[in-house]
DNA sequence: TTAATATGTCAAGACACGTTGAGATGTAAG
DNA sequence: CTTACATCTCAACGTGTCTTGACATATTAA
């Protein structure tokens, strides 16, 4: 991820709206959720769920296929690892105590870190 | 970092001018630069570093302090390590496919891992 | 004090963003 | 074909953001 796609995907998280969608197609996995039900989750009208799905997928974090008469939007996890990482890099150029707190809070996930230590 | 904290950061963030600073003021060290500097860095006129800058640090990104007849600003690791934490918890949940790779990113740093694999 | 340096403040303008409401398009069922 | 459903498109409006230029404030030196 360069500079200017790591601008376009904060620029796209940075906004109530849009931030709650992809929380709410991450944790919705693979399969996504059709765009009335994010709608719904939301308290969106149509015409201002369309502008804020639009919005993200160009950013490249959603992805959409049409499923029937729905269209199913879905999370772009290569796109969240890699704003993470874009900023991490950054960050951690010459200066560990900004990343590693990070690292750590993985700890409070369910993720699994590459060196377990418990 | 909460949920308004982190759209605080993250719109902050979402612009060149205001990355690049943060870029910048996370390889020059707790020390930071004085607005002087960064505004040459930049090419920027005062008022507009001015703007940024203040922007930065009602999100908390970064700091100042007065150093003479300057003012040096400097990056709040805490916040920027925060923003990444929140992110990650976020993305983590039930989706390690999300975040594992962003960790993978971390050995590409000049970082120490918890765990350090070599 | 006076002058020079360093930075912040303010008002104005151009532009982008987010919301709304009406209507258009595509899809499936009767 | 007609109807109902699901979603998108478009124009319009208010609001927020970014830049600019002129001026104000704080600090130091002569």
């Amino acid at each position: 991820m360069d500079e200017t796609q790591a601008l376009d995907a904060l620029g796209a998280l940075s906004q109530e709206t849009r931030l709650r969608i992809v929380r709410l197609l991450v944790t919705a996995g693979p399969d996504g959720m059709a765009a009335g039900a994010i709608g719904e989750a939301m308290g969106a009208t149509s015409s201002r769920l369309s502008f804020h799905l639009t919005h993200l997928e160009h950013a490249g974090l959603v992805q959409s296929r049409r499923d029937g008469r729905s269209i199913r939007y879905s999370a772009v996890y290569d796109a969240l690892s890699g704003l993470i990482a874009f900023l991490m890099r950054d960050c951690c150029q010459g200066h560990p105590e900004v990343c590693t707190p990070a690292v750590a809070a993985l700890s409070a996930c369910a993720c699994p870190s590459p060196e377990p230590a418990a």
